[in-house]
Parts: C-alpha cells; structure tokens; sequence
DNA sequence: CGTTTCCGTGAAATCGCTTTCACGAAGTTC
DNA sequence: GAACTTCGTGAAAGCGATTTCACGGAAACG
C-alpha cells in the first residue's frame, strides 16, 4: 500500500489566507463572486502549500467525478488498428490539461444493459467520448439521462448527439481532383464496406469530383470494397479488366490500395506510370511502403482532441455542434 | 448535466437486512467474521435494490481510489504503434473484471517533477503501469513511496520494480531454429537500437542459437540497426556484399524485414528461395505485406493483462515476481 | 462457577470538499 | 430616512462510504 504523505486541506489553506472554508471552496471553483483581496489571499496559500483538491472528497460532495470515459467496443481488431489509438491519445492530452481523467472502458458493448452500459447510466463519469459507432440504442439511452456524449464518426441518420469525423467526402474529392490535375483521364474507385457512412461519404466524394471535373463516369469504375487487402486486389483486377484505358485508381483506405498495386504490379503493369493509385489514412503502411503510397491524411489526433473540447463545452453547458475536420492529401510515389 | 436517478446507499440496506452500516460494509468488502445469515440478509437486499458502491464515497473514505493509471510516454509516436493500445487493451480488460478503472495517462514524462509525475506521487491512483520503460528516476521515486507499479519492458539494470516482457530472447532463438531446420546455413542478424533491451536480447537469442546449431558465426553477419525500415534496407545489402553465401536475414522487427526484402529484391535475388527472411512482432504489416512475412510474434494482449494481474496482486499485498511471456513464430512465405 | 479472552456487532466519528442558508453591511427606491 | 434589495461571507449540514471503539455475550480457562 502506498503511503500517504499528508496533503494539506481547505482547512489549512482556510486558516492561512483568513477565510472560511467555504470562500475556499469558491475561490477555486471560480465563483466569480467573492472580494478580489480575498482570490487573492486564497490563491496565495494554495501555492504556498501546494494544495492540489482531493478528487474522490470533491465527487463525493459535487456528484461530478471528473472522469471522462472512452469507450471502445472490443471486437477484438479495435485497438489493432492504430487510429483508435490515436484518437485516444487526442482525447487524453486535452482531457488532462482540464484536469479531468480519461478512463478507458474496452469492453464488448453488444447489450443494452451490459456492465458497461450501466455503469455510464450510474453516473458514475461525467460524460462520454464513443470510439466508432455504438448500438444507437445504448446511446440514445444515454443520451436521453443528458449524460454528456459525443461519438466519432458520422451517424447514418440524423441523431440527437454531437459527431466529429473527418471530411470523408473531402478527402477523396482532393484525391481525385489531384489526378484529373495529373493528367488522369479514367479513374476508378474502391469502396470500403459501404454500411459504413465513412466509406459512403468517400465514394460520394469521388463521384463529386468525377462530375465536377468531367472524367469519365461509369459504373464499372466503381468497384465495391470490404477494406481488405484482398479485396483491393481482386476488384482491381476486375477494374482494368472491364476498364482497358484505366490509368488511376482511388482506394477507400491504405490496405485496399496495396491489395490493388499488387493487382496491378502482378498484371505486368507499374505504378504510377500506367496506373496511379491513392489511398486513404496515410497510416503507418503507407508511411513505411515502398514505393510510398500516396493518401489522404486525417487528423486523427484532432478528431480526438476535439471530441474532448466538446466534452468539455457540454459540461461547461454550453450549445455544442458535431465538427468536420479537413483531410490533407500527402504524395508520394504511387500517384 | 447528468440527472442523477437517485441510488440507494448503505442506509436502505441496512435498513432492508436489518443490520448495521458497519455489517453491511463488512460483508461488501469481504470481511470475513461476519454471521452467515447477516451476510445472507445484506447479500439479498444489495440485489434487490441493485446496489452499487459509490466509488467516490467509498475512495474518500478508504483512501484507495480503484484507479490504475496506465503511463504512456507521449513521444508522438507512441500510440501510433499500436502495440501499445493492444496492451493497453489487455490491461482494460482484466482491470474491468476487478472492478478496478484504467486511467489513461499520455504525457512527456520527462522531469521528475512533471504535472504527471505529481498526480501520481500524491496518491490519485492505487497503482501504475508503465508502457515502456521511462526515466528510472522517476519509477524508482514511486517505487520508494510504495505506490504498486509495474513495468512493460525489461529494464537494463536489476530494479526494485516488477515487470512483464516477451521473450524476446526465446522468440529470436526459434526463427534461427527454424531458419536451421529449414537448411539455412548462413543466417545473418540485423538488429534493433542496442540500446534497448528488447533489441539486445532478440541479438542474445540469435547469437545462442547459432551457437546452438553449430552455424557459422560471424562477426560480418551482425548488422546493428536501428529499427527503420531504411536501416534495413542498406543493412541488406551490406550482408550480401560481404556474405556471397548468405541465405538468410533475421529482422528484430518487422519494418526492417521489409527493407531487407526490398534490397534483396532490388539486387535481382528472391526471396524466400535466395534468402530467407523473418521479422519480428507479426505486426499488421506482416500480416498484410505481399509476400507474407514470416515474423515472431508476441502475445501482447497477454503483456497487458499480465500487467494488470501483477498490479492486482499487488494491492491483494502478494509477493509478485516479474514475468517473461513466450512468443510464437508466425510461419509464412518468406522463410 | 467466577474470571478472563475472544468475537461479532452497532454507534459514531471521520474522510475533504460543496452547498445551502441566514446574516449583516451596503446599495436602492420612494 | 424607513423599507426593501442586493451581495459577499461564514457556519454548518450534508455527500456515502469506512473504520475505530466499546460493549455484551459466548467460549475458554482455572
């Protein structure tokens, strides 16, 4: 058991700035009403002694715990994937410069009265950051006790919650508009699992660019993907099969696109002189290939930095809106 | 704000057992010199009324906050890796089961003195993890202070902490064993930044088995990397310019194996029929590269919840030793 | 049997902070 | 200048568990 070194109290603090406890408590809550000389007095003796509040004596007597959970549905693949990671690491550094807690809850969501699910219910933190897209049943549920909460990624309907996500459509919409400026004249897309709203909004955002820079539009340029490798390979093949004069090809994320230089390389042809590739999250892979791909980059630590900051402001009781944040397109050598 | 369905206390059980506060603690929390038909009458009215302990009362009572903080130096790249959210998921999981809550901590660890470093000297949390070895000075202060602390990683030095690591060592020693087996007769080593214990012991093993099987050893066949995948491409190329024979690479990690694999490629050889190559994590990469890399891996959810039982036993105040846990080589075709 | 130990039990104090409430001083209103 | 607000402040009552302490009865001892 650790020992504890006796930390100073509101007692203390109360008897050296010569106040009662209760203008302690104000000073440090920000209660903006109390005489100036007095702040002063106060804030004086808490540096003095180094006083930090004792979280588990504030929660008790506020009913706020300052714990902030990020909750991750565990099937299993999750934290494989770097992103969620990366997210998290956002939410915890702005949590923490808050002075609020990041408590991680990895934990297999599927009931609407799992373990988990009560224990947000219970109260027992002061809002919610979701990683991905929960059973909308649980979050309404919440959502409807006013616990505050904000999910990453976009909802399929319209929903009565605050969203981050990047800007899906965007991204693919300046990878595309990277290629016609290329000199690229028919280029093909492969989706990811379009059940899933970011692959949705990446293929909406090819066919917006497609339309608005007047390449060929067509059917058989799009490919419907799975975000696997083999998928990526195997669609491709399909692509130059159907598509003799095809010369790019955008990929809903980084795995699909390797799937499709795989597909193309084993068809005797090269990349990017015959066929440019592109493809999305710019992760570690991408970074690491050879030759480098090019991808469109998210700010994943933002995303997460910025669901904190709406966490936050909710908590503060201010009007939050969902945010979109910008994708960056990063070159390399595949397009 | 978060409406706060009104939770029964200590009180309405007492009342609905017919016992005291005190009785009613007691059997909550394990005491075990309690009348069996009071524990029976406290035990049935917590289900009825579905009673829960309020974690904050309860902390401001005990002291124990039934925090583990999981420490995470934020040198950006950290979380990228998602080794580490893949422990930290390990971690989550057996800390959730115990009713204990992960907090996460992603901060530059780098003074003593650190925002972080204070928040745990001064007894927020029950115990620690570190994922990766940080300032010793630093892990020795806590230690010292008695604060239940567990280490990922093998440190350099004998400490007074715990820790749980792969056996890197051993993981090393099996792909040269199956290199060996395979008929391989000059393996050559590239290695990771010596000065990390994981890299040195990945070396020790390698450097034990080809003691073991009577290969030829070589001081030329031990290339020092530093785990970038550039370090192994030019490492590559160094072995086979001066080892004609050479027929197989042992990586440290995987994103070496692949600059290997690309120089052995670049230098008109194949792989695996010219020269064999196994990398080490069976990271993503390895798992969806092309061709795919035969690569050691580890059992790193395993990491995390070894952590997280040794910190529990801790608290349990158990004895608790460090521990190694085996790793497993991943077959596939390049070796 | 009388005396000493041992044990299970409840009353009550306690943990450290927040918040309600009432009070007196100062500021307004007519 | 009486009556009414407004405002900053401290006393004190919680928040909901844990833990100490003392008590009475049962068991053990002589």
């Amino acid at each position: 058991m650790a020992k504890k070194p006796k930390r100073p109290t509101y007692a203390e603090i109360a008897k050296l700035a010569g106040v009662s406890e209760a203008t302690v408590s104000r000073v440090l809550n920000g209660d903006d009403k109390v005489d100036a000389d007095r702040v002063k007095a106060v804030t004086d003796a808490v540096e003095k002694l180094g006083y930090k509040k004792n979280r588990a004596a504030s929660a008790l007597a506020s009913g706020r715990t300052g714990l902030i959970a990020v909750v991750i549905d565990d099937d299993l693949s999750v934290f494989q994937d770097p992103f969620w990671g990366t997210v998290t690491n956002g939410i915890s550094r702005v949590l923490m410069e808050n002075e609020m807690q990041t408590i991680l809850l990895v934990a297999p969501l599927e009931k609407i009265d799992s373990p988990v699910a009560q224990y947000l219910m219970r109260g027992e933190v002061d809002g919610v950051i979701f990683l991905q897209l929960q059973k909308d049943s649980l979050i309404k549920k919440l959502a409807k006790q006013n616990l505050p909460l904000v999910v990453n990624g976009t909802p399929h309907s319209s929903n009565p919650f605050a969203y981050v996500d990047s800007d899906n459509a965007g991204g693919a919409y300046s990878a595309v508009e990277y290629l016609v400026k290329q000199g690229r004249k028919t280029v093909a897309v492969i989706t990811g699992d379009l059940t899933n709203t970011a692959a949705e909004q990446r293929l909406d955002g090819y066919a917006a660019a497609v339309k608005f820079f007047g390449i060929l539009e067509s059917k058989s340029l799009v490919a419907k993907g799975d975000w696997t490798r083999e998928s990526g390979y195997s669609l491709a093949n399909q692509l130059m099969a159907k598509n003799p004069e095809l010369d790019a090809i955008f990929c809903s994320n980084d795995i699909m696109a390797f799937g499709a230089i795989a597909a193309i390389q084993d068809a005797g042809k090269s990349v990017p002189e015959d066929i440019a590739v592109i493809g999305f999250d710019d992760s570690f892979l991408a970074q690491n290939s050879h030759p480098g791909l090019t991808s469109v980059r998210q700010d994943i630590v933002g995303l997460g930095m910025e669901a904190a900051r709406m966490i936050l402001a909710m908590l503060h009781g201010d009007e939050v809106y969902s945010e979109i944040l910008p994708c960056e397109l990063v070159i390399r050598e595949t397009a």
